[in-house]
DNA sequence: CGCGATTCTTGACGAGTGTCAAGATTTCTC
DNA sequence: GAGAAATCTTGACACTCGTCAAGAATCGCG
């Protein structure tokens, strides 16, 4: 019989926390989710030249082209582009929520989480400028495709939790409450990002340092003013 | 002799301020000029379709249907596609960054440009959400294809100084000055105005009433704390 | 090994694309 | 109104796209 491609994928794919499902009686390989394997296999290769093209120039041929199968076998793993495409984007995103959860755990004062989210935040455009143009292209192609909404608003959601980890970790440290909610966080964070990205992709000098400083400007911001006269040094009373 | 089509319109195009130039000695129709007529006749309907598919779906047999030509005419007026969207992004450009002029103009308090700002924030995405959801993507492939950078780039930074001059004009009238720079206060408004659109897309309720309680919330956090001692100055003029 | 199930390749089909050229139509000028 | 210049229509071209089916190759288990 032969399988009916991704029975399961259109909605509610949960990814196995990266280290695959040890099944009781079977410790090697499970047989049937080899098929997820390749599925993943599949997703970042199309992720790569996703990344590179931008998702209405990403061909399933070249998206093929790109990895060690042939353009058919696409069909074999998917019922069509559209499912390839929000896979691969679900896949990215659980790779990607928990980017800042080390400067979370690590940072040791206000001022130093910010430090730390800053260059975080400037590494992962360097490291990972596709994977954001293709995140801002496919939010774009959201407005337009209804199909795409309901993954795009999950992930648009994770990555506010993901900022209000941040900004709610600044202000445990500096012994108060954030000002503002969580979505406007997100926003303007997600604003200046992008402005960011877009600078580094146009090759303008100082775009990093620029996305730096702004963090470093904007955090404060993002706290409820003491009451208390000492607004000038709050850092480093917690160990 | 038949006209090469669009001589001029790869760069550096001037929209005379919508009214047509008066040429001193043929005040009815200048012949030459017409072009430039249908050029944006056809950039009308052409950013009807655009605002209604995204740039990739919109085909030039589609954009010729929803106007009043048929679709070879689009090579008469434009060398090609790319020619046609960077020209039609020029000319909503055009109409769209003195959106908050009167805004600006009017404001008799501090609060009252915010209620003002807010309201016209909501208004415009209510009124023209297809332009900006159009816009975000034009912004997005512009992070791929780039040939369309120098235009996204241009019109990226006549936003910014739109937004400069509200945030100007805020500070002036609480006697004090901006504490962020323009490009930071522009990401952040960006950055909310895309989640308030994406969510108004959605049809989530209230994402608009966000938006204008977000700008009440933000905008007091872009002046100089008025004790604190004068330390940054927005770039960008006031009218 | 051998056979059946699974996995992959290949090639094709129809629809849709940007582009262009040749001719029809309109507009303008004398 | 005739002729020329301009504008516009039509139809075709080469190409790419997503999709799918038929068969080859591979794997797994007896």
């Amino acid at each position: 019989m032969v399988r009916m491609a991704s029975n399961d994928a259109r909605e509610g794919v949960s990814f196995p926390p990266m280290t695959q499902v040890a099944a009781p009686k079977s410790p090697r390989r499970t047989p049937a989710d080899k098929h997820d394997e390749r599925r993943k296999a599949l997703a970042e290769s199309a992720l790569r030249t996703l990344g590179e093209l931008g998702y209405a120039r990403a061909s399933l041929r070249e998206i093929a082209n790109n990895s060690e199968f042939s353009h058919g076998v696409v069909h074999y793993y998917f019922n069509d582009k559209l499912e390839l495409i929000v896979y691969c984007v679900r896949y990215y995103k659980q790779t990607c929520v928990h980017r800042y959860d080390g400067v979370v755990a690590e940072a040791t004062s206000p001022d130093d989480l910010v430090l730390r989210f800053g260059d975080k935040l400037v590494e992962t455009i360097v490291e990972e400028a596709p994977m954001h143009r293709l995140w801002y292209d496919l939010r774009s192609q959201s407005m337009f495709e209804e199909s795409l909404r309901e993954a795009v608003t999950q992930i648009d959601q994770s990555l506010e939790d993901m900022i209000a980890r941040v900004v709610n970790r600044y202000a445990a440290l500096a012994s108060t409450e954030p000002a503002i909610a969580a979505p406007v966080a997100y926003g303007m964070f997600d604003g200046v990002f992008q402005q960011a990205l877009l600078g580094y992709l146009n090759g303008r000098d100082g775009a990093l340092d620029d996305l730096r400083n702004q963090v470093v400007g904007l955090m404060p911001m993002l706290l409820a003013q003491r009451s208390d006269i000492t607004t000038s040094h709050m850092a480093g009373e917690l160990p």
